[in-house]
DNA sequence: TTACGTGCAAAAATTTTGCAACCAA
DNA sequence: TTGGTTGCAAAATTTTTGCACGTAA
């Protein structure tokens, strides 16, 4: 797990100067189980910081992301962010469309997958979307 | 395979009126064997329609991939479009990131993927990018 | 004829860039 | 002190919406 002295320790050995708006970016990511938008980040840090500007947020994200801090995934909604993951060995993820959580995925689809000989592979992405225990609960509580 | 018949015919059956736009629109996706953006199919239509609007693009894309002719995936670099795979049978996609053209994978991941209990799966991922025969050969030609 | 489709203009939403003031190191 | 960081303003992109006119059915 990242804690926010390591992801703000990170930075700093990386030439980045620690300022406090950064500081507070890192404890959102921290402890955001899942994925989220710019617009989220946003909104979270406008709490804090009245006068905030929509475009340090961007910068900060993609300097985040860029230092290899973040991780940035396009969905149908849009581009979004989370802590990059840790894990050394290559996974996938699962994704509750409610709440943004990941699990990571162990099996990797590759191994099965046949490619013709002439198709040369560079990535591949595998995601299973979804709704996690805690927000499949709510949802059903919420029906009645 | 979709003749341009074929996806006038849909369209017209379930409602669409048939325009002179609408046809051409139909050929180029017939003829095109990956996907496109906005932008691509903006482009080649001005071609033929000089005072040919953006808006009028967008909302025949979006008209289309609403009826299921078209379908659309998520790149990095934006949203792109394809005729929607006839083959009844699930599968995937391998994807050339230089022409868009796609080859169907009929593996699928999900049977081999183990999913937590509490996790309500509604739907996956897996598209495998990387450089077709022709985009190989064409870049080691350009490389001498 | 009539409802749907189109072009035009403008708005909305998202992301980027230049610049001067500010601040961490 | 000094170069990276931020807010502000404005631009560039991408996508959406309202409206009047045009056209397929």
């Amino acid at each position: 797990m990242h804690t926010v002295e390591e992801i703000v320790g990170r930075m700093s050995s990386q030439g980045l100067r620690v300022t406090d708006q950064r500081k507070t970016l890192a404890k959102l990511f921290a402890d955001s189980p899942g994925y989220l938008s710019p617009k989220d980040v946003y909104e979270y840090m406008c709490k804090k910081y009245s006068g905030l500007s929509f475009d340090t947020v961007y910068r900060n994200l993609r300097v985040m992301e860029e230092l290899g801090v973040l991780e940035q995934v396009v969905f149908e909604e849009g581009v979004k962010f989370k802590l990059h993951c840790r894990e050394h060995e290559h996974h996938h993820h699962l994704i509750c469309l409610q709440c943004g959580l990941t699990y990571p995925i162990t099996y990797c689809p590759m191994e099965q997958t046949v490619i013709p000989d002439e198709f040369r592979v560079v990535k591949h992405k595998f995601e299973v979307f979804g709704y996690c225990k805690t927000c499949v609960q709510e949802d059903a509580a919420a029906q009645g």
